[in-house]
DNA sequence: CGCCAGGCTTCTA
DNA sequence: TAGAAGCATGGC
């Protein structure tokens, strides 16, 4: 097993917080993977979005990617974990590559980092993306923190579950999530609650989280993972979705390689990517 | 217009 | 218990 963690080395500015890319980190791949939904990509090639209550505004260069605002606080408190930072994706290639299928889906798009977003909104994102396609997705989560969200000054945070858990179904008609408005609703009073707990999800055993996870109506194995990977920050959790089986029928008609298990979660990152975008796909989202 | 979308619940045999 | 229908809505 290859150790994955190292020290990241960052120069804070007084205009926020640059680290260097030597790494494996392509700002693009990153955050137009499908993996989040509120990043925007800007005329001059830098994204903005809100995560964590925190706006942001980050481009990247040949040298550096630069969290523009961000105080070393910040970037300690929030941006180096969520994007994963301290993670040796370096190391986690050269695995994935020992296969070397695998190697086609990884040389295809080498910058993606898996995010390691907020539970409740990786689940409520998942929940919303069931049977639906990625610009919907996106138009319905930025009209849920529009209309439900704490305004940062002209931005909005995600709704916290508490906000969503005291509204009715219907409430919820201006978002246009079609039947899955009361999935949310549903979600966001058990984690109200406390009969999920989704901080406990990032520590639980994998079963036990899947299984407290699909309490939720509208969750199911697929959103369940999802909500593991990109919320919860377990790497071995693999997402099947419509793309992903797919990529198993024709890639790996026996099974992903052992090479990718212990991070089969970034692994179907990559392969997400190749599926939609890879030779032979034409332009589409 | 028809097919499909980062699926899930519910109904049926 | 497996398989199919139904689901809201809109992107393409």
């Amino acid at each position: 097993m290859v150790s994955a963690t190292f020290e990241l080395p960052v120069e804070n500015t007084p205009r926020g917080v640059r680290l260097p890319v030597s790494w494996a980190f392509d700002l693009e791949q990153t955050l137009e993977c499908g993996q989040a939904f509120r990043w925007e990509r800007q005329p001059d090639g830098a994204y903005t979005g809100v995560a964590g209550k925190r706006f942001c505004r980050i481009s990247q260069d040949e040298t550096s990617i630069f969290l523009e605002g961000a105080s070393p606080d910040d970037f300690e408190r929030f941006w180096r974990g969520y994007f994963d930072l301290d993670r040796d994706y370096g190391a986690i290639r050269s695995a994935l590559c020992q296969d070397p299928v695998m190697e086609k889906a990884v040389r295809h798009a080498p910058g993606i980092r898996v995010l390691r977003q907020e539970p409740w909104e990786a689940l409520c994102s998942f929940l919303i993306s069931q049977n639906n396609n990625i610009p919907r997705i996106k138009g319905i989560i930025a009209r849920l923190c529009r209309g439900w969200g704490a305004d940062l000054g002209g931005v909005y945070a995600f709704p916290e579950p508490e906000t969503l858990a005291r509204l009715a179904p219907e409430d919820l008609s201006p978002l246009q999530a079609g039947y899955r408005a009361r999935y949310l609703v549903g979600a966001a009073r058990e984690v109200a609650s406390g009969a999920v707990d989704l901080e406990a999800l990032k520590t639980l055993p994998l079963e036990e989280a899947r299984a407290s996870l699909r309490r939720i109506t509208g969750v199911g194995p697929k959103v369940a993972e999802c909500a593991l990977l990109y919320g919860c920050g377990r790497v071995e959790c693999f997402p099947v979705d419509v793309w992903i089986a797919r990529a198993m029928k024709t890639l790996f008609p026996d099974g992903l390689p052992e090479c990718a298990k212990p991070w089969a979660g970034i692994a179907q990152q990559y392969l997400f990517h190749y599926m939609r975008r890879g030779p032979g796909k034409t332009q589409e989202n």
